[in-house]
DNA sequence: GTCTTATTACCACATATGTAGTAACAGTTA
DNA sequence: TAACTGTTACTACATATGTGGTAATAAGAC
């Protein structure tokens, strides 16, 4: 069962959890900043679906409220996300890349850092040849 | 005016202005892969709202036929597309990079083309300073 | 046990998007 | 010019998503 597809509004509830651990609805809302908090029943009705999809569910029940944990993790569901953009693009990371850099989201660090991750899968592949 | 926001499929139409410059509704729809191909009143409806968002024009007519042509460029678009997705990652690229690599997407020789390029930037950036 | 209050359950609705049908009309051709 | 064919213009409709209201209900306070 692949990651279910996330909206944007069904992410942040998912980061919620996925930050704090199992959590209420009320609790949900109240992580949003105020600015931008929907209405309590705006996040109900969001986690209902997130529930549907099988992306959440009620892991306990305290006093009335029932508690939510999410069921997808952080990575899985990043993962189809970015696996779903990268597909616009016919799939080369390359021009992303080259954006990020333009817009100032990459440094030398950062580019450091990758290519020792992109190093130690290498050895890690080699070893598994054997 | 910030480039319109581009649905998946109307990106896709788009990506056949760019690549084939001013194209008839028939033309565009002809260049999807044949498994895939929308009807032609798709194509017509979605055109009509790339109109409506001004993300292309009619530039004149053959026949009976319309051409139109793209109104904003793909790096503008692209742009939009990856600020937007970048943003569901809270800003942040490094996450993103790590899964290109994980997924494979990403080899040596595209790590030292963005560091070039970071590089090339950074000149640049040094040399308007004074 | 009744009152109060938070929560749930259910419903409603607007917009965006993918999908496509039908009618009218314009160009081309016999 | 009358028929044929391709295009347009308009309409319809299902699904996903963001948004939030209302009624019923369950917990806890007295």
């Amino acid at each position: 069962m692949p990651p279910p597809k996330l909206s944007k509004l069904e992410l942040r509830i998912m980061e919620a959890l996925w930050d704090h651990g199992p959590s209420s609805i009320r609790e949900i809302q109240e992580r949003f900043p105020a600015r931008s908090r929907p209405a309590y029943t705006t996040v109900q009705t969001t986690v209902g679906r997130l529930e549907v999809k099988k992306a959440l569910g009620r892991v306990k029940k305290i006093g009335g409220a029932h508690i939510y944990d999410a069921l997808v993790s952080r990575a899985n569901a990043q993962s189809r996300l970015i696996d779903e953009f990268l597909a616009l693009f016919g799939g080369r990371a390359q021009p992303i890349m080259a954006h990020f850099v333009e817009a100032g989201k990459l440094n030398l660090e950062d580019i450091r850092r990758v290519e020792r991750h992109l190093r130690e899968l290498a050895a890690q592949n080699e070893k598994e040849k054997t």
